[in-house]
DNA sequence: CGCCTATTTGACCTTTCTCAATAGATGTGG
DNA sequence: CCACATCTATTGAGAAAGGTCAAATAGGCG
């Protein structure tokens, strides 16, 4: 997984779901793809397309956008080292818009690469069953982010997750979140007004939990933020990660806050 | 597919997705399962639970609830024919409690027996994969109506959304849906309180879209219903299936009313 | 019949939305 | 390097959808 493998953040993922043989990177290193760099909001690929490849995000967030109603709610986010559409393999029907948000890298893989995958190596082909099966848990717990948690919570929660998944790739070690969000897209994720969201941000750089300068989202008090989201990354399926080495952490061993902290640890 | 048969509603949710060779109905009529009958509100399962098991819906409803906050919120519902965990097969983490509304006949199937599918069936095992595709897509679309849509028109959406899956596996066929389902747990999965949940669907019977009496929702106007919940059921992947035999088919076919009953056809 | 649960209604409150205007940032062509 | 155009962030004020609380009514079932 050196810095120089073009898909090394996609083996950390799969890593994420048991460990790659050398014969998996192998593999993994004869992955066809063609790599493309995209401006921001550009549509990757539009509701009712037949999908024939599958995108491999490298560097930069994608994400699932409902293309009706004014305000285009995003469905879910999607960092390096994820393929957001990947179920396209055994689904071949896509009814959102994948589309990127700031800059980003992409590699173009084809379907056919992943279906050969199945009989090449079962091992590769169940660590990546589990990132398609991830992405649904994750979606179940995006209902409710936006369902059963006000707006400052869900604010926090989706930076929680975008943290931690990042972690997970070896990005955002410093707690330092890049973020080429604007406030609507922020917003249309957590379905809140672009106005609320501005609010909102306002209150969690008010009580001192993140700062937002300069594209990048610096989590100043990650306990806190964790504590105010209710995040609990169990649904995210990763194993153990190092400790945050965040400002303040827990104080007392024996509190929610803790639980949670073990579940990070 | 007799009526004898107690998977018939699995065979015919299978059926959605590919047809089901004389091979492989033999194969789920040697399914080793164990029945069992539930009152109200059973946890079948809660989360953090090991599964070794899957359950088979064969009567009545189950749906994924979060046992957090007091409200309960649903996060999908499960209809006759589904296996609401056939995740589980591949990912032994439960997130949610599983939980029947109203009473329920649930057949037990162990994991092994789906295992063992993917080498004797692969096309089976294909279909099985697709159930929980169209799950994960189910659970997108729920981001969205309880995310962009507002009360009257989640309420809508929702009873949309049961008649078109009961009606695929052969229930509902006269659009009287069976509603065991209390206001409250209405509200949960629509994720609006308990007391606007009953001040909309009283909303929707002053507007003749439907009655709801005991313990049966008879929808009186599907297109009205349709069109008020903007609900398109493309994403549950079904096949064609009968016109609705519904009072007040759409009068212009031309309209975007049109082409959602095209898709219904 | 009486209890328990579910539904319905009213009054009031809170969160969030919408509209509109201003200010700041970013980018582009001259 | 400036001036303009455009996009993004911020602020204020009023409105709306939906939440909460509390009480009354209506069903269902032993």
């Amino acid at each position: 997984m050196q810095a120089g493998f073009p898909f090394s953040r996609f083996a950390d993922r799969l890593a994420t779901q048991g460990a790659l043989s050398s014969d998996s990177l192998d593999l993994l290193a004869k992955m066809p793809s063609s790599i493309s760099h995209y401006g921001s909001r550009h549509h990757l690929m539009q509701r009712g397309e037949l999908p024939t490849h599958c995108h491999l995000l490298l560097q930069g967030y994608l994400c699932w956008q409902d293309p009706d109603g004014r305000d285009g709610r995003i469905i879910s986010i999607h960092v390096p080292g994820d393929v957001p559409d990947l179920y396209t393999v055994h689904d071949l029907q896509v009814d959102y818009d994948l589309v990127t948000v700031g800059p980003a890298v992409v590699a173009s893989v084809p379907h056919r690469f992943f279906r050969e995958l199945a009989e090449l190596s079962p091992t590769l082909w169940r660590s990546l069953l589990r990132l398609i099966l991830i992405d649904a848990a994750t979606s179940r717990n995006w209902i409710l982010n936006v369902s059963s948690r006000d707006a400052l919570e869900r604010v926090a929660h989706l930076i929680c997750e975008l943290a931690t998944r990042l972690r997970a790739v070896g990005l955002a070690r410093d707690l330092r979140v890049p973020s080429p969000f604007t406030q609507s897209e922020l917003a249309a994720a957590c379905s809140i007004s672009a106005v609320h969201a501005n609010r909102t941000i306002q209150e969690l750089r008010r009580s001192s939990l993140l700062q937002w300068h300069s594209k990048t989202i610096t989590i100043t008090n990650w306990y806190g933020l964790v504590r105010l989201a209710g995040f609990n990354p169990a649904y995210l399926r990763l194993p153990a990660i190092d400790e945050v080495e965040a400002a303040e952490p827990p104080t007392a061993r024996s509190t929610e806050a803790a639980v949670i902290a073990d579940s990070l640890r």
